[in-house]
DNA sequence: ATATAATATGACCCATGGGTCATATTATAT
DNA sequence: ATATAATATGACCCATGGGTCATATTATAT
C-alpha cells in the first residue's frame, strides 16, 4: 500500500503517476522499468516517488492493484445478467474487453501481461485471487449449464472448465495481437473480423461442450 | 553464436555450462540471473563465460538455441507417422512431452518459458520461427482430416488451428503446473490422471471440430 | 503576518553485477 | 626441452539506477 502522502494528493497527480508508472513497467518490464522515467512521465521528481512508495516493488505491486480497482469499475457499471449461459459469458466479456482496448489499450494490455504471469512471482497473489474468482465463476456457469441440459454431462466440471478457459484465452491473446496492428481505431473491417472469429469460437465451444 | 574457443571445448564442459546457464535464466529470468551463479555452478571462472560469449544476452540466445535443439535430436527418434490425425497428434505429442518432462524437467520448463513468451522480445526470433513450424504442420494435420471428412467443412483452417492450440496450450500448462507439485517422479496414480484428462480433452476437440 | 507541519526536489550515495585485462596455466608444435 | 599459441582465472573497473537526505517550497493553523 502506498504511504499515506500518495493518499492525500488530488486524484489528477495520483493517476498521473500511476499511468506512468503503468506505462514503463508494461514497456520494458519490472526489472529494466526506471524510476527515473516514471517521476519524468508523472511531472514530478524522483525523490517524490519514493514519499510515495516504500521503493519499486510496492509502486508495481500497486500499480497492479490501481489497474484491477479501475476495471473492477468499470465492470461494475454494467451488471452481468443472471443466469446468463457460458457462451454469452464469452460473447459479451470479449465485447466488453475489446470495447476498453479502444478507450485504455495501456491498461488493458498491463492487465493481459499481469494475467498471463509476465511479471512471475510479483503478481502472484492478486493473480492467482483474480484466477479464483473467475474460476469460481465460471464454474457456476457450468453448472447451470449442465441443469439446463444444454451442457453434456458426460465430463466433469474440471475438464469442461479447462476447455473453455483454454479456448478463451487463446482467443483472446489473438485478438490483443491483431489489436496491435489496429494502432489504435479498428476500422468497421477489422471489428466485424472480430466478431465473426467469435462466434465461429462459441460454435467450436458449443460443439465440444454441449450434448 | 559462441565464440571459437567454446565451441573448442569437450562436450561435457560445453553442457555444464549450458545447463547452468538454463538452470539460472530458468530460475531467475534474464535480468536477475547472474554471470558469477552460472560461472560457479558450471565450475568455471566467471572470466571464463566472457572467453565463450560476447555477452550476456548472447549467452541467453544460444541457451534457447542449444535446449531446442536437444528436443530436435530427441523429437527426430521417434519419427511421426505420417498422415496421423489432429487427436493422435495431440495424444502422442503430449505423452512424449510428459516423459521428457521427467528426464529433463529443467530443459521442459526453460523452453515452455520461452514459447510462453516469458522472456519477452529477447527469444522473439526463435520463438516465432518455431510457431511458424508447429502451424505449419498442424494445419497440414487440419487440412488431412477435412480431406477425410473427420473435420467439419464449415470453418476455416485458421479458426480451426486456433481452438486446437488453446486446448492443447492450456492442457499442457495444466499439466507443467501439475508436474511441478510431482517432484519428480510422478505417481502412477498421477501419470493416469493425466492420461484421463487427456481423453477428455481429445472428446471435446473431437466434438468441437468434427461432424 | 508568523510559525509549523507537510510535501517537493534533485544532488548525492552506494551496492550491484556486467564486462575487462594482465597474468598464470595448459596445450600444441618443433 | 623449448617456444608459442590458446585458454583459464579472478581482481578490478565502472556504468547504472534504486534509494536517501538536506534543503527549498508550499500548505495549514493561529
Amino acid at each position: 500500500m502506498p504511504k499515506r502522502t500518495f493518499n492525500r494528493l488530488d486524484d489528477d497527480k495520483k493517476e498521473r503517476v500511476m499511468r506512468a508508472a503503468i506505462g514503463e513497467f508494461q514497456a520494458h518490464g519490472f526489472e529494466k522499468a526506471k524510476i527515473e522515467v516514471i517521476a519524468q512521465n508523472a511531472g514530478v521528481a524522483k525523490g517524490s516517488i519514493y514519499q510515495y512508495f516504500d521503493d519499486k516493488k510496492e509502486l508495481f505491486i500497486y500499480s497492479v492493484t490501481w489497474a484491477l480497482e479501475y476495471f473492477m469499475k468499470v465492470i461494475d457499471r454494467q451488471t452481468p445478467l443472471k443466469d446468463m449461459d457460458v457462451y454469452d459469458y464469452f460473447l459479451s466479456g470479449s465485447r466488453e474487453r475489446f470495447k476498453l482496448l479502444k478507450r485504455e489499450p495501456l491498461l488493458v494490455a498491463f492487465s493481459m501481461d499481469v494475467v498471463s504471469g509476465k511479471y512471475g512471482s510479483l503478481a502472484k497473489e492478486v493473480n492467482s485471487e483474480l484466477n479464483r474468482i473467475g474460476e469460481e465463476y465460471e464454474l457456476k456457469l457450468i453448472a447451470n449449464g449442465r441443469k439446463r441440459g444444454t451442457i453434456r454431462d458426460d465430463l466433469d466440471d474440471k475438464t469442461l472448465l479447462l476447455f473453455f478457459q483454454g479456448v478463451t484465452e487463446k482467443f483472446t491473446t489473438e485478438i490483443m495481437e491483431k489489436a496491435e496492428g489496429f494502432k489504435y481505431e479498428p476500422t468497421e473491417e477489422q471489428y466485424c473480423e472480430m466478431e465473426s472469429l467469435m462466434r465461429k469460437m462459441v460454435s467450436l465451444l458449443k460443439q465440444g461442450m454441449g450434448r
